[in-house]
RNA sequence: GCGCCCGUAGCUCAGUUGGAUAGAGCACGAGCCUUCUAAGCUUGGGGCCGCAGGUUCGAAUCCUGCCGGGCGCGCCA
């Protein structure tokens, strides 16, 4: 048994092959135009197919002749009450009752698997995201991407990826060593020296005193005026490795967990970008050049030197870059290459998870993993823009150098995780947002996520209470479910087809979208039995409609808690 | 100067990858609670989908050029 909207595509390849076996239709015509959809106007019918449409040119055929070819064929099926052909060759089906009835059913019996696909066919992905510098606790400025990140990769694992949630730790620039000078300070703090305002350039955070502590404890004064070199490593590995413990702990309490955690120092130290810069070399795809002065600001102290540049230009990129710098050490982008060369060992896909502002580098990246694996790695790179934090629509001051950022951790303790991780997806990812502290935790129609619980919270207050009036709910008879009841089960049965093209496009927010939809459509239906009593799902003189519609108000229960466990999101049980 | 993203109702945004008469919420107007959660629902007005061309059966969606906004353009990370 497959789901209505999947069963559908089924039976209009089978319809089309048998036209080709007729000899009506040319065969091998390229039929992934062909779509199965709602029409935009209900009036229409229940489902709606393109395929005369998209197959008459190709095929070299009137788009009528062949819809009406495909009607006659698409007519015959039981699930079928009548089917049309209208304006430039559209078909459009009216189904019968008995097929939406069968589809609630199956709701119930998929439960919480309604949905999920085998579309990604087992195929690996990685999904790298968060990846946020091991210097300090995670603030709101990762937020968005942390959240879209997980949401996506739940939402491939529903429509039947494996997927692989990977943090990228970069833990060998120069910012990592910053850290440890800033550690160095708090050190000696903790052995009693008055170290006065943290310097211009280090971390003022007093989120370092306990590693400074720590250090202190173990270690004694014998750093306090040893050489650099003496304490540097030790220091940045203690303090990168804390900053991770609260880095993980901020990510826990927004349920995100990842796999793997790589670190670019391990990448460098197992030679990785090496072995990377060989290969490119091998090819012509890294040589030794120049590069040009930079555009715009003209720099006064801008000297050509030699380096050796990765020939993006020839993946569209508009510069060549350097992999090295000229004290021989690698360039950000010179162990980035290395590293997704040795994510692309392990997956068949790869989708990276940037804030807008690296927007400057996916093409020298892309360009990087195409020369790197020839172009057998679909790779993409989800760019999230701007969180605009606002408090009753006032912008929240923020400065990093004061170190007085908003703290994930803060946010996520003021108005509790299934918010943030809701709100987060409630705008496409590219698209600029805001984040008012007031609104997202307002409980009204105009804000979704309460929008959506309400909505679940009803319906599992509507199973209470009719299991507390003794109602045998367990076997219902569907028949008893009339045009508009269904009319539910009909927003409801578009949930799997939602997973698969959210999949596809790689828009989590589209589940959000949807749900608030479907949520509004239950609202409506429960509202249309305050203005007349026979509507109600709940009727105390009929046990038999009350277990029905009881039985689609789970249904669509169980689509929304479907939807939410994407995103991430607990399905309220009451509010 | 160059690149990327964006431009849809007064405001905030969707728009099923090119489909039929472009949709929600907020705000504004008019209604709906003795009984399943009114934290809700019903209903009205409101649009040159930035502009101009092009591609085709068909464009908010794809291409080109303008206009306007955001982000970014170092051997940083």
């Amino acid at each position: 048994m497959t789901t209505l909207y999947a069963r559908f595509a089924a039976h209009i390849d089978a319809a089309l092959d048998a036209l080709e076996a007729e000899g009506i239709l040319a065969a091998g015509v390229d039929r992934r135009n062909v779509t199965v959809e709602p029409p935009r106007d209900a009036s229409h019918g229940d489902l709606a197919t393109n395929a005369a449409m998209v197959l008459a040119k190709p095929a070299g055929m009137n788009p009528r002749v062949l819809a009406d070819a495909l009607t006659a064929k698409l007519g015959a099926l039981d699930e079928v009450s009548s089917v049309d052909v209208a304006g430039p060759g559209f078909i459009n089906m009216r189904l019968s009752e008995d097929a939406w009835r069968s589809e609630v059913r199956m709701i119930a019996d998929a439960a919480d698997n309604y949905g999920r696909s085998t579309m990604g066919a087992g195929k690996t992905v990685n999904v790298e995201y968060v990846s946020a510098n091991p210097t300090g606790p995670m603030h709101m400025g990762h937020c968005r991407g942390a959240v879209v990140g997980d949401a996506l990769a739940s939402l491939l694992q529903y429509a039947g990826n494996k997927v692989i949630r990977e943090y990228y730790v970069n833990d060998a620039g120069g910012q990592v060593d910053v850290l440890a000078r800033s550690v160095h300070l708090r050190y000696r703090e903790a052995l009693g020296e008055d170290i006065g305002e943290i310097p211009e350039g280090l971390y003022p955070g007093a989120y370092l005193v306990p590693v400074g502590h720590k250090l202190a404890t173990h270690h004694g004064d014998k750093f306090v005026t040893a050489p650099e070199s003496d304490w540097l490593v030790l220091f940045r590995e203690t303090a990168v490795a804390d900053m991770m413990d609260m880095i993980r702990a901020d990510l826990a309490l927004l349920g995100i967990h990842h796999d793997v955690f790589s670190s670019e120092a391990v990448v460098q130290r197992e030679k990785k970008p090496e072995a990377a810069e060989a290969f490119l070399r091998e090819r012509g795809l890294v040589y030794d050049g120049e590069l040009e002065a930079p555009k715009g600001e003209v720099d006064p102290d801008w000297e050509p030197v030699t380096l050796p540049l990765f020939r993006s230009t020839q993946f569209g990129d508009d510069q060549d870059r350097p992999i090295r710098k000229s004290n021989g050490s690698w360039t950000y982008f010179g162990a980035d290459m290395a590293y997704h060369f040795q994510k692309a060992q392990n997956a068949d896909a790869l989708i990276d998870i940037w804030g807008a502002d690296h927007a400057g580098t996916v093409k020298r990246i892309k360009a990087a993993v195409e020369a790197l694996t020839g172009g057998t790695k679909p790779f993409d790179v989800k760019l999230v823009q701007m969180v605009r934090l606002l408090r009753g629509g006032e912008p929240v001051k923020m400065s990093k150098r004061a170190g007085n950022f908003v703290t994930l951790a803060d946010v996520v303790r003021e108005v509790g995780k299934d918010v943030v991780r809701f709100t987060m997806l409630t705008r496409k990812a590219d698209a600029q947002m805001d984040f008012d502290f007031a609104k997202v935790v307002e409980a009204s129609k105009d804000n979704p996520v309460f929008y959506v619980q309400y909505a679940h919270a009803r319906i599992c207050s509507l199973k209470r209470k009719v299991a507390e009036a003794g109602i045998d709910a367990g076997t219902p008879d569907l028949s008893l479910l009339d045009a508009t009841d269904l009319q539910l089960a009909q927003l409801a049965a578009q949930f799997p087809r939602i997973v698969e093209s959210a999949a596809v496009a790689r828009e989590p927010h589209r589940i959000a979208f949807y749900l608030y939809d479907l949520a509004a459509a239950f609202h409506a239906y429960w509202n249309a039995g305050n203005d007349d009593p026979e509507r109600r799902i709940f009727l105390v003189n009929s046990a038999q409609t009350t277990s029905a519609r009881l039985f689609l108000a789970s249904a669509i229960g169980q689509v929304i808690a479907n939807g939410l466990s994407i995103m991430g999101v607990a399905a309220a049980q009451e509010m």
